[in-house]
DNA sequence: TGATAGATTTGGAACGTTCCACAGCGCGTA
DNA sequence: TACGCGCTGTGGAACGTTCCAAATCTATCA
């Protein structure tokens, strides 16, 4: 005597053995192909409803060799940046029929490859990074087998496509701007690894030399986070003359740069300004009202999506380096430099 | 002739060929059984490498009818209450060799299920749903099938397992905390459909009914977002006499209210206190200094899975409801209400 | 009435693993 | 010398689907 299976762990056979009908034929109704009579197709859904028969996608994803889904990894779920990315993606991802796994990296290198690992083993059909701290070689090896494509950093080996910002441009917008206000000591707390940091920090440097600030340029190390903008900040701060308007990596390291200059008793934007990167929701808060850098990035994480599926269904194969334009977003962290007895900043 | 085949997409018969051996021989190398001669290993494991094989999860699973992987759905992205309960999370997942699959729904209800659904379908072992919107039929049914916890939300049926706080005892404190400054006319923007929401009400109203302000209680509809925040605000602030203290639903909300307090020409804390809830790392920030009501949110996420592994290895079968102690935390948006000359507030 | 052309339906192979029962092998012991 | 035992290693079934060729129906038409 078999005892009834449990609710909900039933089989494709056991939809066909209820409704009288081949697993063929269960299998042809759930996929809703036309071709089936009104009769039978009514037959098999009374049975899978009363079972509570739920496809396998791993059975599916073995014989199709396919799973009709994007894995997602992103660097650090606590960057509210992100947040948007992915919800970009989820967009673009629901409209085009595919479903989204995510795995995160705790904003460790050792844990995305980790994270990249898992997905890879489940047979994701394409990887979007998100954040990328490193291209490690299971990136560049994973990219022969799938489509790959970084948001946020750009790809350096061929096989990889990429959605960025133009983070060198961002950058120089960030810096002109201080220029502009009459700032010239103006420093820079640097992204680290980050994506994209490498870039935004040539080109403030680039900026500064143009700007002919070169011998003002100070760049400390940071990185994409609180805790690297804090640091940094107190850095820079500690230095005499001190500078007059702090460029940090991104809007979170920003944030951490902020309580570092109130900490120190200095004010925003009287005694220094600051400008960060992202234009997250964060910067766009009232109460912090963050001069900073915009990148799109709903439309970035779309932007991935749709380069995927030009691998995916149109079969390109030569790279795509998608570059948006950032815009500078000037709010009220910055203001021109107040100036001494002499006229100097 | 056939081709070499694409890199990586090699199987465990490849690397079986490759090797000499059987894929019996090549899975027990694998899976690092012991009773495998060092020869017969280093040749096996030679030849994966050279083949860049990567077992298939989908197979496995399959054979295995388990996947070591945990699904997680977590309702909103964007607030970074989940950052830390997914951290949470995965840090303890890891630790029992388990691996964490993600998804979400973007704060909609409609998406929750199709996130959840994905997870089912690629058979998880276990489920946690973090910030769920609704309990629906697809829950309750899904935890007939497999080990399921809520987080944040206190379970209902009598399958489902939860971690929580105790909502109701923080908003009791958050309120206590307003009417200790000698605040009366104390408002909540709840939280709506929330996880934890209602709680947080009925705190709320009771707290105002012991304090004996039963009459100055007001709630207004919000939800667990900026936007919901801000609207809710707004109504409140029209109110003749204003309210001098307000409750938001939690810190998101909060910041949301914050902005509408300031857009209305307030200060806070001079003209409104403002209270918090879940102490995320934006409430943290010295720009806002919120007051509110902490959550161990990294606890919450480690409980969860611990939890889940009871039923998983344990076998466990009786519901387990754990339930946190909130705390309140006590920042710079609250303070005595301001006097007007008859020194009413 | 008997074909015949569609329209439906079906059985069985295949997907890439793990699991299990069993086969070899080498060695110590009676 | 023969036996038995502990290691190693192997073949084939099974997991739950989809796919494909072939089988079976059902009208329709001459």
């Amino acid at each position: 005597m078999v005892s009834k299976r449990a609710r909900g762990k039933a089989t494709i056979t056991d939809v066909a053995l209820r409704a009288g009908v081949s697993k063929s034929l269960v299998s042809l109704v759930m996929r809703g192909e036309r071709h089936v009579s009104a009769k039978r197709r009514e037959a098999v859904q009374a049975a899978a409803a009363a079972l509570g028969y739920r496809p396998n996608a791993m059975a599916r994803g073995l014989v199709e060799r396919r799973t009709r889904t994007l894995g997602v990894m992103v660097s650090d779920l606590h960057n509210p940046f992100f947040a948007d990315v992915v919800e970009g993606i989820q967009d673009q991802a629901r409209r085009s029929g595919y479903r989204v796994l995510i795995d995160t990296a705790n904003n460790l290198a050792s844990q995305q490859d980790e994270a990249i690992e898992t997905l890879l083993q489940f047979r994701v059909d394409g990887l979007i990074l998100a954040g990328l701290l490193a291209e490690s070689r299971l990136i560049v090896e994973a990219s022969q087998e799938l489509p790959v494509v970084l948001v946020g950093r750009s790809a350096r080996a061929p096989s990889l496509d990429s959605v960025t910002n133009d983070d060198w441009a961002g950058a120089v917008a960030a810096v002109r701007h201080c220029a502009s206000l009459g700032h010239r000591r103006i420093s820079h707390v640097d992204g680290g690894q980050g994506a994209g940091a490498d870039a935004r920090r040539r080109g403030y440097e680039d900026a500064m030399r143009v700007l002919r600030l070169r011998k003002h340029a100070v760049v400390v190390p940071g990185s994409y986070s609180e805790e690297g903008g804090h640091s940094g900040a107190l850095l820079l701060l500690e230095r005499r003359p001190r500078p007059t308007a702090l460029f940090a990596a991104n809007d979170v390291a920003a944030i951490g740069a902020l309580n570092a200059i109130e900490e120190r008793g200095l004010r925003v934007p009287d005694d220094v300004s600051l400008v960060g990167y992202d234009n997250t929701s964060l910067a766009a808060l009232r109460h912090i009202s963050l001069t900073t850098v915009h990148q799109p990035r709903l439309e970035m994480g779309q932007l991935a999506v749709s380069t995927l599926f030009e691998r995916l269904e149109e079969g390109r194969t030569r790279p795509r380096r998608a570059v948006l334009s950032p815009s500078l977003v000037v709010r009220g962290t910055t203001a021109p430099p107040s100036l001494d007895g002499k006229g100097n900043p």
